[in-house]
DNA sequence: CGTGCCAGGTGCCAT
DNA sequence: ATGGCACTTGGCACG
């Protein structure tokens, strides 16, 4: 299933990884080695201990021995090409769209990885920005008191807003819902939708920013812009959650997942 | 350096674990498992095999055999605890600040790898924001003739220009730079820093965004809001690096490397 | 510490 | 394919 190899030849791994690959399995390399990468920008990586994972798909991962990003990599690739020369196993990458190559010289290969894993499992995320706007669209009162949503991801110009509804005073709502904290970017984001629409339609209407915190300066920004916001409470919305999906007959199936 | 080994038992799995970790060696274990996560947002992975990276510095990457992005993780851990329970060997990440758990339960382990990774290398990326906007800093001839950049990530408001400079008719100019492409959000950055200069000094300033090239809505949104835009042309900005490195004498340093 | 902002961002979904 | 936008974004620099 899995199989790890110390090669004790650049020929030897050259083969291993070759093989592994052309089986589509996940391989990881261990070893000494320098990166070059070139593309959208460049980068140069100077010798050093690191592994390198090539997954059943292609993709690429080159992990330091430190730290949660990789230092390269390269998605889902066209063509991976093992080879020695002088002396060095040189593994390349290379991607089209946006063409882009990645370089691993190994100096010193300590051991190979490969094998097949078989993965079915579902991956599914709670309380992302997507499920917090529809708890918001159909609880609209946790926003306002008499506010109707009329329409979610309302196309407004070139973008689209969060919500969009009208008030209890009949005049048109904007709603623009940040997940964690919202910042200067959120409130421009907002006030280029009201201003398209009051280009629009000439009716001005309000633009309410929704989120559980905000940056001291996109509420400096909101009272410059004339806009709104509301401060919203995640675990509330949580509440609120579980409740829908009694009603939608899902919580037995996310508690019996819980067990 | 780097070890293999195949448990015959959860508790010496548990047990090369914990040694592992506690050394602050590079760990990789191979198994199926099911992952929970819960902290800004929540998550649920079922039964599948996967691999998961504990990286010397407490970093936990949790990948599926296919994909660029790991499907669970946790940048530098402050706390990692193996233990048996239930017949599983559960791996818990907790980190603080913000609280975030990961709970992986591993049902089966085929393999663990541990060891210590020694990198020193230096990392260099070249043609990232900062360097192109270092190079258009000592040839605003690029941007326009006559130009002359006064400051870099000058602060504006709460937020900074990329640069800042004076045209040939003494008309003050805020720069904005991207170094891919230019979408609305760029030109709503640039259009705050002009707004908020013309509030604050009462001159009205020029504001241009540069960039290889443009979404169609920056562009109407550029016109709409009365700025402007020019293109540039990285291998053009590339060129005038390398003369720049040779005036500075790293270019055969670089050369140096590139061999 | 928070705030701002880049990233070879990546990924997802829309037209 | 291009565009718009969220992301458990992560990471860095700065006040």
């Amino acid at each position: 299933m899995i199989e790890y190899t110390k090669c004790s030849s650049n020929n030897e791994c050259v083969e291993i990884i070759k093989n592994a690959v052309r089986n589509k399995e996940l391989t990881i390399i261990f070893g000494k080695c320098t990166v070059d990468y070139q593309g959208r920008a460049a980068s140069k990586l100077t010798e050093g201990e690191r592994f390198v994972i090539i997954k059943q798909d292609g993709a690429i991962i080159i992990h330091r021995p430190i730290g949660y990003s990789p230092v390269n990599w390269q998605p889902s690739t066209s063509v991976i090409e093992v080879v020695e020369r002088d002396d060095r196993v040189v593994l390349t990458a290379i991607r089209n769209k946006p063409r882009e190559i990645v370089w691993v010289y190994f100096s010193e290969i300590y051991g190979i990885i490969h094998g097949k894993l078989v993965d079915q499992g579902e991956f599914v995320m709670y309380m992302d920005e997507h499920e917090i706007r529809d708890i918001l669209y159909e609880n609209p009162e946790l926003i306002e008191k008499g506010l109707r949503i009329i329409e979610k991801e309302k196309p407004i110009g070139n973008g689209y807003a969060d919500l969009f509804g009208i008030d209890k005073n009949n005049v048109p709502v904007i709603i623009e819902i940040k997940r964690i904290s919202a910042s200067r970017d959120a409130v421009l984001q907002l006030f280029n939708y009201v201003k398209i629409y009051e280009n629009k339609t000439g009716v001005k209407p309000r633009g309410i920013l929704v989120a559980p915190n905000f940056t001291s300066s996109a509420i400096e920004s909101i009272h410059k812009l004339g806009l709104e916001y509301k401060e919203i409470n995640l675990q509330l919305l949580w509440k609120y959650k579980k409740a829908r999906e009694i009603r939608h007959g899902t919580l037995l199936e996310f508690l019996a997942k819980k067990k």
